[in-house]
DNA sequence: TAGAAAAACTAATATCCGTTAGTTTTGTAA
DNA sequence: TTACAAAACTAACGGATATTAGTTTTTCTA
């Protein structure tokens, strides 16, 4: 029988990606080797290569995931009839809270999406890109609806994306602050700013 | 004669560190190669052994002359007699300035400093913390002072540093728009917010 | 319980890496 | 021009890497 063992649900291959995720985030991409990873999960590492392709696919996998839950969140923010600040609050509070939620997972897509070989590379990048773009029209119709300030939109977009992004710095301090005071904070700081 | 060009102000180390930050925030600093680094300068990789000790050494020149730059900025605007709000508004500006200026160096600092070996990893990681708990003393005191609204200071530090550091983004649209307006909107941005 | 399929293992390979040793070339100063 | 120092070069080493081949063990199914 397998040594790997399968999560409750989902199969061996998707334990590897999760442990991946971990040891990528931890170590980055190429500074994780196969025998690291195999260790982790109590098994030699050629063995692994009965449930998966390569190394190169276990990074695909986990960036092509997380900028899928992305998109979906976000065609289905652009569908609700919500104002454009509230469609705004709700994509800041689900970076946030996919953040915490799958932190491996995000941070690799984060930081180590630039060891991705083409061809998907570039699909990946593309991605980013149309993401970004979709989330810059939001805020352009808010400034015609004036609901938004007239504020550059691209920065707007560039300032909120990575403020968001930071939450992986709160890793190390989750006890000290609770998720739901972290994401009122954040989006009231991001939406209504500092001053009084 | 050496063939490794030293910049007009500058020794051949020098120069060496600069075409390394390039190379580290292209490729990654795991996945840059000695042999890279020599090709790039043209010359052969045991040559850069002249004048530099190890690919270690690279690392850390780029990070702790960052780290350095930030913290004594930081210092002269702690010693400045301006307002809370003004002074968030001097740490923004520099950020992105530097960020904008000395790009390559940063953005290593920012996301390669995991590869550094001990001690310098604890240092490195030491100074980042007590740079991030000097701002956070500082919204303290807007908040004690009322000039800054009743947040959570350190969730308002984290939003602040992580939205300039999206500056990276950035690069890639440098004609779109100057220095000047990004600057302006961003402060705008964090410190009044997006909401009319 | 027998046989098939899945998944583990060992051994090995070719490649790449940072770095050292030893030598030769180049530039500088007398 | 000669001697010294700086900095280039070639060759090579020891170690790590992802991955493959071939074999044995384990597990599931009938």
């Amino acid at each position: 029988m397998a040594k790997i063992k399968a999560r409750l649900n989902g199969t061996k291959k998707d334990a590897i990606i999760q442990s991946a995720a971990a040891l990528f985030r931890h170590k980055g991409f190429k500074a994780s080797s196969m025998r690291e990873l195999a260790e982790e999960i109590g098994v030699e590492a050629p063995s692994l290569y009965n449930h998966i392709g390569s190394k190169s696919e276990l990074l695909q996998g986990i960036c092509f995931k997380i900028a899928a839950d992305f998109t979906q969140h976000l065609q289905s923010v652009e569908n609700s009839g919500n104002s454009v600040i509230h469609k705004l609050e709700q994509l800041i509070r689900f970076h946030i809270r996919i953040m915490l939620q799958e932190y491996n997972e995000v941070y690799v897509a984060n930081h180590e999406w630039k060891h991705l070989e083409e061809p998907f590379l570039a699909d990946f990048l593309n991605q980013r890109k149309s993401y970004e773009k979709r989330i810059t029209q939001l805020i352009k119709d808010g400034i015609s609806k004036k609901e938004v300030k007239n504020i550059h939109p691209h920065v707007a977009v560039l300032t909120i994306l990575s403020a968001v992004r930071g939450i992986e710095f709160w890793q190390r301090h989750k006890t000290a602050i609770s998720t739901k005071e972290l994401e009122e904070n954040m989006v009231d700081h991001l939406l209504n700013g500092l001053t009084i």
